[in-house]
DNA sequence: CTTGACCCTCCCATGATGGGAGACCGCAGC
DNA sequence: GCTGCGGTCTCCCATCATGGGAGGGTCAAG
C-alpha cells in the first residue's frame, strides 16, 4: 500500500503518517525502487491504534508508551491501566478547570442585561475580578 | 514603571507583556531615553485585563475584541455578551469531548485487570475500537 | 569601578497539525 | 512516444500561547 491508501484506511493524515515515522512513533517505513513508502495490514493497524488514542485524548508521547506495550506480549495490564489512569485523572482535572471557567461566566451572564446600554458585569469582571463576590 | 514591576503588578510574565505589544493588543509603550519600557496604572490596568481574559480560557482573539468594547465607552454590553456566550458554548462543548473521553476509559479500565497479566481491554480497544460493544 | 539585577532585540522550542513549493513518479488517454 | 493529472518525495513555514537563552546595554548600590 502507499502512503495515501494507508492514509485512507486508517483515518490518519499522509502528513500525520509521516510525522509519526519521523518523531520514532512508527519504524522506517519500507521505499519502493522509486522511494514511495510502502505499508502493511500490520501498518495500518498500528496507525488506527495511533489515532483511536488521540481521539481519546492521549499525547503522543502517551501513545508512544502505549503501543511499546502493545507490541510487546508479556507486558503487564496493570502498566498499561496505569498510563490510562494517569490520562482520566488529567482530563477529569481539565474538566474541572473549564467547568469553573463557566460557571464564572454563566454567573457574570446572568446579571448582563445584554441590550445596547454599556454597563456590563462581564467588563466589569474583567477589569477587576476580585470586587465581585457580592453575592455568595 | 519599568516592565518588570507591571509584569509584577499585573500577573503577566515579562515576555507576555513584550508578545502582547508585539501583536497590536496593546498600544506601543513609552520609552524612557535609554530605550526602557515604561507603563502607567491604566496599562497595569489593562494587562490585568488581558490575564483575567485568560484564566477564563478566552482566545487572545476574543480578548483582543473584549478589550475593545472595554475601551469603548459607548459599546452596547450585548456585545460583549455575545462574545462570553459563544465562548460558554465553546467551553461546554471542549467538556463534553472531554467528558466522553473518560466515560470511554474509565469504562474500559473497569474492565482491566490491571495484574501482571497481558491481556488488557484498553489495549484491545485501541487496537479494533468498535468490536467492544458487548455491554450497553 | 565593579557587580548584580534589570532591560533590550532576535532566534528557537514546544505539540499536533496543516499548507505549500519544487521536483519526481506512474498510469491513462491520444 | 508524449502529455496531463494525481500521487508522492523532501523541505520550510504557520498556527497558539508561552518560555528559554544568547549577546549586549543600563542602572544603582557597594
Amino acid at each position: 500500500m502507499n502512503i495515501g491508501e494507508a492514509a485512507k484506511a486508517s483515518g490518519v493524515s499522509v502528513k500525520m503518517v509521516r510525522h509519526y515515522e519521523a518523531i520514532g512513533l512508527l519504524p522506517k517505513a519500507k521505499r519502493t525502487f522509486s522511494n514511495y513508502r510502502l505499508y502493511s495490514a500490520n501498518d495500518v493497524h498500528e496507525l488506527r491504534f495511533i489515532r483511536r488514542g488521540r481521539d481519546l485524548g492521549f499525547s503522543m508521547e502517551e501513545i508512544r508508551a502505549l503501543l511499546g506495550l502493545w507490541r510487546n506480549k508479556g507486558r503487564s495490564s496493570a502498566a498499561v491501566k496505569k498510563v490510562a489512569g494517569k490520562h482520566v485523572a488529567d482530563l477529569k482535572a481539565k474538566i474541572a478547570e473549564l467547568q469553573s471557567m463557566v460557571q464564572t461566566l454563566e454567573h457574570l451572564a446572568q446579571h448582563c442585561h445584554g441590550d445596547e446600554r454599556p454597563d456590563c458585569p462581564i467588563l466589569d469582571d474583567l477589569a477587576n475580578p476580585s470586587s465581585h463576590a457580592h453575592c455568595a
